[in-house]
DNA sequence: CACGGGGCAGCAAGCGCTTTCTATCGAGGC
DNA sequence: GCCTCGATAGAAAGCGCTTGCTGCCCCGTG
């Protein structure tokens, strides 16, 4: 049998009442009676009945996080600096708060699913991060979604994410077209003509903005837009790798390869160091994010830094409401161009 | 105004038992009559409330996962592996589990902190992974809180830690010795007599275990354990780039650096690749765990494969009842020993 | 035809906490 | 010295759901 508030009333010879009082610190309580009431606390052990609490007062103090891959750093990091935000000593009295994060596998089935269990468990607030999905349906779904939510007072903050119409959502959105548009130009002012472009997977916003900077970037230079210089595939190694080696095989004369993200990058980096070809000397490479490891990398990886623990951290000040939603809701996270070893002037 | 189960109730001409009986799928309702319950339900897009639900029944779908860094691909893979088991259909009719993740940064208090939070939410499982912290008072508090948690019905898996006594979780271990022991015994078996050592914080389960295994074939080999050989840092890039140099001050004339994981050997080999030292030529490098970016290391990072995904998804698995536990609770994953391009016999 | 029983549905009693409203006590104010 | 007000503490009514128990109806059986 757990102890339960009266255990303690009893114990520290007060009503529950007083106790719920004492612990919840939101009602003026006559020291020396506070003092009782603690004692008899620690003495039991108690530990509050937390969907009790939620059931009576209405709120709970459960904040989620939503990301696409757990396992990819680019979301460890975001998620990181949200919790650290949230966790802490957040909110007022006693205001400890469980951030906890859920793995959507990038499938908007389960984001979905996910929404509907915080929703379910009367999250105080939820934090989605990562691209969104661009299919109709599901869009539409997930849009519907955050308006109940936010209509049921859980504040949603967007991280990474394009707004969402009407829906209450606060949304810091990363330049992702201007930081791909940015770092394309680079390559070209080196001297680039040919650049291969391995994209993300298709339908989703991320993908689609860092593409239209590309090639937002080759029209400003008056270049052709070669179809046969991109392809799409997984925002992971693997995914790069396969794509450089199709490429390569559809552009031998390219020299230079723009990656998705950093991960795909190295994979790309890895592939080509199988053909045969040197980095930058042979074809240069660039990816997205300045991931860790990214700096690491040999040579170290031209990129575009995003300010992901900033912009996780802020997002989560956002949704413990302790810092106020940008204008209008709506704030552009800029990233800034990091120019390493992998990119140099091509050959010949 | 919400909707609740009553309004679901009236408008499917039924009792607020039956609506439950429904959703919940454990109880014998004719068909006629679920049909218009889940119609009414959808029609009313009526979601249950968590806590009310937690507070009855007195459980709750709430599984939590405990990992000291979440922006470390280490536990990233674990947690993404615990979820997928977890998150998925798994349990019983509908049983739709929150599988939340919990970033305790390594910290002590905020792993009981977390603790408490999900005893308070009377979770139904709590994983929690990483090495534990060896100081006295602290790990005994968590054992209690441990003790607690098993005692309340919830089902406590370690993995990657080892077993606490007496506590009633179940642990399923890593072989941290037996593999740190491999990984030098190959260094040795090269020809290397003079090996640096870059440990994890200390304090720490893991880090002792790793160390140990590196004593031991060190002893095995007749080697002195020269202490001037070994430092201390933490479990990240940096800390080996600055351990390194450190070390190389110390003993120039080492000709391999073992690291305590992959992030630290990747530190390490920047710096040597600054102080003009050629991998594996002049000095040997390597990690532990071997992280998906091991591999893409130039040149590849020699390390021990330790099995995060399996142990994840089977720490997943115990905690939702759907595997036996191992016989006494307690279980050794063991690692494999990868050798890449970073090793090699050593110069002169 | 009467009776027993199985299959469903409803009643109602909580689960442990929060919070409004009310009661009490002591100290000033006139 | 009596009344009023401020400061605390308690009583009690739920919050929305689950579930043991009861009740009803209809079918099968003797």
């Amino acid at each position: 049998m757990t102890v339960t508030l009266a255990d303690v009333a009893a114990r520290a010879q007060v009503s529950p009442a007083t106790v719920s009082r004492v612990l919840n610190g939101n009602y003026p309580v006559a020291a020396a009676t506070r003092e009782r009431v603690l004692k008899a606390v620690a003495e039991l052990d108690y530990v509050l009945n937390g969907p009790a609490s939620a059931l009576a007062a209405a709120t709970s103090d459960l904040v989620g996080i939503l990301v696409n891959d757990i396992a990819d750093p680019f979301f460890g990091i975001m998620a990181s600096a949200v919790q650290s935000e949230i966790g802490g000593s957040a909110g007022r009295a006693g205001g400890e708060r469980l951030a906890v994060v859920c793995n959507t596998g990038g499938s908007p089935e389960r984001e979905l699913t996910y929404l509907t269990l915080l929703q379910r468990q009367r999250a105080a607030a939820v934090v989605v991060t990562g691209g969104a999905v661009e299919d109709g349906p599901h869009a539409s779904a997930i849009a519907a979604k955050l308006r109940k939510l936010t209509a049921a007072g859980t504040r949603v903050v967007l991280c990474g994410r394009p707004p969402a119409e009407d829906t209450g959502a606060v949304a810091l959105t990363f330049d992702n077209r201007g930081g791909a548009r940015q770092l394309t130009a680079h390559l070209i002012g080196l001297g680039h003509r040919r650049l291969g472009y391995i994209a993300g997977p298709e339908e989703r916003t991320t993908t689609r903005h860092r593409l239209e900077g590309h090639r937002q970037a080759l029209a400003a230079a008056g270049l052709e837009d070669d179809p046969t210089l991109t392809v799409h595939g997984r925002y992971d190694r693997r995914s790069g790798y396969e794509a450089t080696w199709d490429l390569l095989r559809r552009a031998p004369d390219l020299t230079a390869v723009v990656a998705a993200n950093d991960s795909v990058a190295l994979g790309a980096c890895a592939a080509l160091r199988e053909a045969g070809l040197r980095i930058p000397e042979d074809v240069s490479v660039a990816g997205f994010d300045d991931l860790p490891f990214s700096v690491d990398a040999v040579p170290a990886l031209t990129t575009v830094r995003l300010p992901l623990s900033e912009a996780g951290a802020r997002a989560g000040r956002i949704a413990t409401g302790r810092e106020e939603p940008p204008p209008g809701g709506i704030a552009t996270v800029r990233g800034e161009l990091m120019v390493r070893g992998s990119t140099a002037v091509p050959r010949g």
